[in-house]
Order: C-alpha cells, then sequence, then structure tokens
RNA sequence: CGGGCCGUAGCUCAGCCUGGCUAGAGCACUUGGUUUGGGACCAAGACGUCGCAGGUUCAAAUCCUGUCGGCCCGACCA
C-alpha cells in the first residue's frame, strides 16, 4: 500500500478536482452511434457525433452530451491554470454590446459581416458579441488612470456570436462557439511586447498539456488590426488555412502573410531597347492564351493587370486602383490592406473597369501612354517581383490588343511598390534559402500586438510618471476552446474511434465487467475497483450495461478513454484482470494489485507528458 | 450570394426515371426466449402529415410550380 500512497498525490491534471467525480456508464447519457451521420464530412466531427460528444441543433449550432462536456470543461481548466499562471485575470464581460462602442472603434462598418444584430422592445439595436475589445476597453478607460496600474490582463471564457456565412465540420466553424479571449494593457511598446511574450508561451504550454502538437506561424491581422501576431496551427488536412514553413528553419507563416526570395524564375530584365509595340490579340482574354501559339509569351513575362474598387476608412465612396503582378502569380488579398491603407475593398465590375480605363477584363494594362486621360491619376500598385522588369508583355488597354516591350521602370507609373503575391510550394525561404513547403493547418489560437488602435478609440489613457497623458498599448489573444476540443479528435484518433489524450479525456479511466449481475464475482470486484479508484479521485467510468462484450469493446474504443480495466470471467479464473491502454498492448494484473497498476499507469502517463 | 445535390421511421438508405393494391429494408427501440471475450440469433411488436403549400390527374412519395430546410463546391471570413 506504500505505493498506493505514494501515487495518491498525483496532479489534479490526471485525477480531477472532485474526489468522487464518477460515473456508471448507464446512469449518464452516452448516446454512441453506429453508423457515421451523413452530413459529417471529416473525421473530427464525425466522432464528436459518434462518441456521443455533442449532438447538432442545427447548422453551426450544437449540444454539448455529459461526454462533451467534460472534455471541453478539460480544455478550460487547462487554459485557465495557464492563463493565471502567467498572469492574467479572469473576468466576465456581456455577451449581448451596445453598438455605439463598436461604431467608435470602427468596426461596425469593418466587422459588419460577422456581427449579429438584435432589436429590443424599443426597436434599439444590440450586437451580440463575437470578440470583445470594445467591452474591455471601455471598461479600462474607467478604471484605469495611472502607469501605476499597469500592466493588466484581462481574459475570459465565453461564448461568441459570429454570423459564418457557411458553417462547417462541426464545431470548427460555428454561429456560437467558446473562446477564451485575453486582452492586455501596457505603458510602452517595450513593455506590450512582453506581455505578448508571456501569452505566446502560455499557448505554447496550452496546446502542449492538451495533447496537440502546434505550429507558431506569423499571421496577418486582419478586421482586428494590429502590428503583427502569431497564430498557433495545428497541422490537419482537413484544415482551412494554409501555412508555409521551412523544415530546415524557424520561418513559418500563414499562407496569406508568407513571403519568399520570389518567383524561382526571375522575370527577364534586360532591356531590349524596344519602345512598347501594340500588337493584334483577337480573342486573347487570359494570361493561359497568350502563352500559347502563336504567340508563346511566357506567362512569366506577363504583367498582370487587376482592377479593385477601395474605401478608404471613414469613407462612403469606393475609388478605383490598379494592380500589377507577374503573369503567373496570383495576388494574395490580405497582403493589400497594408499598402491600400483599407481593408475595405473589392475587384471591380467589368462595367467599373471599363468606366476607368476604357478596355474590358482581358486588355487591361497600365503602360502609361496607354492609360485614357480619365485614369491619369490612377493609383497603380506593383508587386516586388516585378521591379525592374523589361521586355514584359501586357493588355494594350484596348479590347483585343497587347503591348510587348514593356519596361516597368520606363513604360509604367507605379505609384506603389509593395509584396503582394501568393508565395508558391519550392521557393526559397527568406531566412534559410532552403525550399519553402505548404500544408494544411487548423487555428486553434491566435496573439495579436494591437499597439494603441482601441485604447485611443476608446479613450483608455492613463498619465505617466511625467503626468503626460497616453493610450495604453494593448495586445489580444484568443484561443477557439471549441475549435480546440475538435482538433484534438482530429488529431487522436484511429478506425475505431477516440483517442483522448489523458489531460483532456472525459474519464481517465474505464472499467469493463463483463458480467454484470451483482452477485458475480466479477462485478463485485469492478465495483470494489471502482469504488477505490473514485475515493482517490480517479475519474472512473463503470461500464454496468448488460451488454454482450462486443458492444462494449466497441464502445470503449469508441469513447476513447485512456485506459480500460476488463474484468472478464477467463482471466478472474487465474485471479487477473486485464489493463489495456485505449490503442495500446493489453497487460494482466493481479486483481489485488489493480488499483495500483491504474495509479502507476496514470503516474506515468503524466510524467511522459511533462516536458 | 452563384453553381451542384438532397429532403421517405430516431439513424443509414431503397422506392421516384416509367403515377396505381396496405410505403419498404438494415440498424436502433419494446416484449419473450436462446445467447454471452470484439457492434448476436429467433419470434412478436411499436414507430411515417413521404419537408411544406399549391397544381395536373379517376389516382401523386412518384409529374409540374412555388417555398422552406440541409449538404457539397465557390465567393466571404477571428
Amino acid at each position: 500500500m506504500t505505493c498506493a500512497r505514494r501515487l495518491f498525490s498525483l496532479s489534479r491534471a490526471v485525477v480531477g478536482h472532485c474526489t468522487l467525480d464518477s460515473m456508471r456508464w448507464s446512469q449518464t447519457f452516452i448516446p454512441t452511434l453506429k453508423e457515421t451521420p451523413a452530413d459529417a464530412e471529416i473525421v473530427s466531427h464525425q466522432l464528436l457525433l459518434r462518441a456521443a460528444l455533442v449532438r447538432k441543433l442545427t447548422g453551426g449550432l450544437y449540444t454539448f452530451l455529459p461526454l462533451g462536456l467534460r472534455a471541453l470543461r478539460k480544455v478550460e481548466r487547462i487554459v485557465r491554470e495557464e492563463m493565471d499562471r502567467a498572469g492574467a485575470l479572469e473576468v466576465f464581460m456581456p455577451a449581448l454590446q451596445p453598438p455605439e462602442i463598436w461604431q467608435q472603434s470602427g468596426r461596425y462598418v469593418t466587422a459588419r459581416e460577422v456581427l449579429y444584430k438584435v432589436r429590443d422592445r424599443a426597436d434599439k439595436e444590440w450586437l451580440l458579441g463575437p470578440t470583445h475589445e470594445e467591452v474591455i476597453t471601455s471598461l479600462v478607460a474607467g478604471e484605469i488612470n495611472s502607469y501605476r496600474q499597469l500592466p493588466k490582463n484581462f481574459y475570459q471564457v465565453q461564448t461568441k456570436f459570429r454570423d459564418e456565412i457557411r458553417p462547417r465540420f462541426g464545431l470548427m466553424r460555428a454561429k456560437e462557439f467558446i473562446m477564451k479571449d485575453a486582452y492586455s494593457f501596457d505603458v510602452t511598446d517595450q513593455a506590450a511586447q512582453v506581455s505578448y511574450q508571456k501569452m505566446y508561451d502560455a499557448y505554447t504550454r496550452i496546446f502542449q498539456r492538451c495533447g496537440l502538437r502546434t505550429l507558431p506561424v506569423e499571421a496577418d491581422t486582419g478586421v482586428i488590426g494590429g502590428k503583427f501576431s502569431h497564430e498557433f496551427m495545428v497541422p490537419a488536412e482537413t484544415g482551412e488555412n494554409e501555412v508555409v514553413y521551412c523544415e530546415t528553419g524557424p520561418y513559418a507563416a500563414n499562407l496569406e502573410k508568407a513571403v519568399s526570395q520570389g518567383p524561382l524564375t526571375p522575370c527577364p530584365l534586360a532591356d531590349t531597347g524596344h519602345e512598347p509595340e501594340r500588337f493584334a490579340t483577337p480573342g486573347v482574354l487570359t494570361i493561359e492564351a497568350l502563352s500559347q501559339a502563336p504567340y508563346h509569351v511566357p506567362a512569366s513575362a506577363q504583367i498582370k493587370t487587376l482592377v479593385y474598387m477601395v474605401k478608404p476608412f471613414g469613407s462612403e465612396d469606393s475609388h478605383p486602383v490598379a494592380i500589377l503582378l507577374r503573369g503567373d502569380d496570383q495576388l494574395n488579398e490580405a497582403k493589400l490592406a497594408g499598402p491600400l491603407g483599407s481593408n475595405v475593398f473589392r475587384p471591380a465590375t467589368p462595367e467599373e473597369i471599363f468606366l476607368v480605363l476604357g478596355a474590358h477584363p482581358g486588355s487591361l494594362g497600365a503602360v502609361a501612354s496607354r492609360l485614357p486621360t480619365q485614369a491619369a491619376a490612377l493609383p497603380v500598385f506593383a508587386d516586388e517581383a516585378l521591379r525592374g522588369a523589361a521586355g514584359m508583355t501586357t493588355g494594350a488597354n484596348e479590347d483585343g490588343y497587347h503591348v510587348r516591350h514593356v519596361n516597368l521602370t520606363r513604360d509604367v507609373r507605379v505609384t506603389h511598390w509593395a509584396d503582394l503575391r501568393t508565395v508558391r510550394v519550392g521557393e526559397r525561404c527568406v531566412v534559410s534559402g532552403q525550399p519553402l513547403k505548404i500544408r494544411r493547418a487548423i487555428e486553434v489560437g491566435h496573439v495579436f500586438k494591437l499597439g494603441t488602435k482601441y485604447s485611443e478609440a476608446l479613450n483608455a489613457r492613463y498619465l505617466d510618471e511625467t503626468g503626460v497623458s497616453r493610450p495604453c498599448v494593448m495586445g489580444c489573444y484568443g484561443i477557439g476552446v471549441t475549435r480546440t476540443l475538435q482538433a484534438i479528435v482530429e488529431q487522436s484518433n484511429d478506425k475505431d474511434g477516440v483517442r483522448w489524450p489523458v489531460a483532456v479525456a472525459p474519464y481517465t479511466v474505464l472499467i469493463t465487467p463483463l458480467n454484470v449481475a451483482p452477485e458475480s464475482p466479477g462485478m463485485q470486484l469492478a465495483e470494489r475497483i471502482y469504488a477505490d479508484l473514485a475515493t482517490r479521485g480517479v475519474e472512473v467510468l463503470l461500464d454496468d450495461r448488460d451488454e454482450r462484450p462486443g458492444v462494449k469493446f466497441k464502445d470503449a474504443d469508441l469513447i476513447g478513454i485512456p485506459l480500460r480495466v476488463s474484468i472478464g470471467e477467463k482471466s478472474l479464473a487465474r485471479g487477473e484482470v486485464e489493463l489495456k491502454p485505449r490503442g495500446g498492448a493489453m497487460t494482466a494484473a493481479k486483481a489485488e494489485d489493480a488499483v495500483a497498476r491504474v495509479l502507476e499507469w496514470l503516474h506515468e502517463a503524466e510524467a511522459s507528458r511533462a516536458t
């Protein structure tokens, strides 16, 4: 028993906080599904339903069943422990928010696509919060006055609402989901950097404790705005993001943000000495067509001309801009917001394009001498890959014609140079020079360094040592808790079901007596082990159902409890029970040692996870 | 919002093209029996406004129109 006594002090991560947090299968609610529901596409979504973790109410809205809720609570607890450890303070903000603060920050417009709006009896509008920068900043604006009160980092775990155009993949992209969001307030940029790093480190620990392999990548800041950010990605073929990474170096970035040393084949730079020359290209409307016979202009020697309509911040009117890329490059819209100075923009319609350029898509070009007078002041944004290019071919800005011998420096009035292209596989890493790879991933966390955008808009200011009023420097940090749960399932499963990491498993031990008659030796032993483990704080589930062994084993594998203790007549005749880690090999244990062996296994599982 | 597909029992689906008898199967559920170490078997039973509305017809799950909902692809998107 000394062994058991020593093992009694297992950490809370494994044994749970409630000494009798255990359950009989027949008393709880675990409606497993033998068949795969038709509308679940990816394996984690299927298992979420089959393993009785959640049920769908309607598209993008799910009910958590007892098993799913237990796993969710485990993830939440890990998140809270690590946030607390990092010095963040838990608060709880309203989900229902007044639109006024969103108008103040400007996001009433820029985030309008995802905002759920509701009206009260007086027909006043309210918002269901998709995030809480405005609320927390309002709080700080009212409460924090001095540098002596800083830094502060507030967090909460709360339901968020987002008007997703197309909810899909179960909890991955839902209309309503649980997020942990944290907001840091600092006196200076350098101090904010410290807060940012604390959160980055906390996130690394959180996902590690959840049993997830994550990859932190440089990320675009999107609608939230801000200076720079990292996303925590779970590599998975079913992910909705694409991550560019280098196998030999530290570089990793979201495709929206990724840079490289440029196209593998450089643009022609040698000036042919020719002036731009118009030539007839009847019916040629694509880069591809111009690269074919009889023209044979490689895509890499063409200039692609796009027209976008931009709405500057605070303005109601849109204006057109031209965007130039190499023919074989793709525009990366996420990179466009910075150079444009606005994130409200869209591709121009053919009618709008004709109005400004006098030609239709397929024949567009920005060669200065071929621009109509109304386009004289048209802003021209050119991708860096085109810098210095010569001998290029592009549209003549006249339907049915192209121009060759174009020298960018000489012939095009570029107003802004910027990195606008999408990186492609195999291009050279800017850090290591090695070929870049691309793979899909699920975004589970995002840390942003925000700067003073919200503190200035909502007046969250403090007085510094010299009595000068300054805006707080902010950071914000999100973890999709429900999405993280599904990502764990997506990463931890096999053909038989879920394989929960111990730290987030709904229960850590499953006892499976094959004969459940109350007076049978097997059931009596099962009851003893169950009670013994429960009083030691192990979260244990007893499968007391009168079902055939096959049913019990299939269900056990499906719900994926990390350790199974099977008690059947055959081994019991030898005075033994069977220990089977989910996905591992079965081992025999003397019945009287069963509890000690289980505690030992849990202890080892915890030790092997700690780093 | 564009394109495609689908709504029949709790779940997975057949029947529809080519209208016609009491609308079917498997799984799940209830009862009884036989079974009992990897999703058993036998028997009996319960479960349906065939998404909804309108139309055509002697007759509609089936054909037509509209509508609502779902799924997939795209667009969009912390």
